[in-house]
DNA sequence: ATGGTATGTTCGAATTTTCTAATGTTAGAA
DNA sequence: TTCTAACATTAGAAAATTCGAACATACCAT
């Protein structure tokens, strides 16, 4: 048996932010969820369009909407009986364009 | 039923990007994984020291750095009978960077 | 060879995620 | 009011993920 390298102090307090940050990655883990993400960019979109662009029922993009919506990533504005969803927070789209530069072969 | 805005072919050659784009997503979409990447950083780990960082067991923590090989996401480099692992590609350094930013309280 | 340490793999049960179908709700239009 | 379009919610079956336990493999030291 080797000797144990200690676990600093310092790095039990990331715990609750890994928490954190691993709820809002699980929200970007599927295809669906990360397609809206791209198509909505930093305009704004009413559901039945998303439901559209990622070629999924009204029900199955709804649900996803929710988790997005859930996880702080997705914010809403409603005008009459429409809903807008829009990305949240500027960093997430910042984020989404590493996401494009690692991933995608061809500039979108 | 309103009109469908027709769904534009540029929109259609993402797709095999966003299954590349999630299968990496999802790599990272588990607290364990996610804190691999924190507490390597930059540098190297052994599986037992990794095990010993995360808290968990060794065979834990071996079907999770195999799953975050084989994302890509992680290199091996082999040394007697250790196993050293690290991150593969820089820009996942910046873009764990650019999560701390959002998710992390306070600097680590 | 034998033993011990480091790591990987397989199996199966428990949990979580996902999808479809059906049903609710809200708000404008007729 | 009644109808309809836009969106949300619920339920349940199917699929995927996760973990511990047991077993397998590789490599160094004695």
């Amino acid at each position: 048996m080797a000797a144990r390298i200690p676990v600093p102090e310092s790095l039990h307090a990331l715990d609750d932010d890994i928490e954190r940050a691993c709820h809002a990655v699980k929200g970007l883990s599927h295809p669906i969820r990360l397609k809206v993400l791209c198509v909505l960019g930093d305009s704004e979109m009413s559901v039945n369009d998303l439901a559209a662009a990622c070629e999924t029922s009204q029900s199955n993009i709804s649900q996803h909407l929710g988790i997005l919506r859930q996880c702080g990533i997705l914010a809403t504005r409603k005008e009459a009986n429409f809903v807008h969803y829009r990305i949240n927070d500027p960093r997430m789209i910042q984020l989404m364009n590493l996401m494009r530069d690692m991933f995608c072969s061809q500039a979108h």
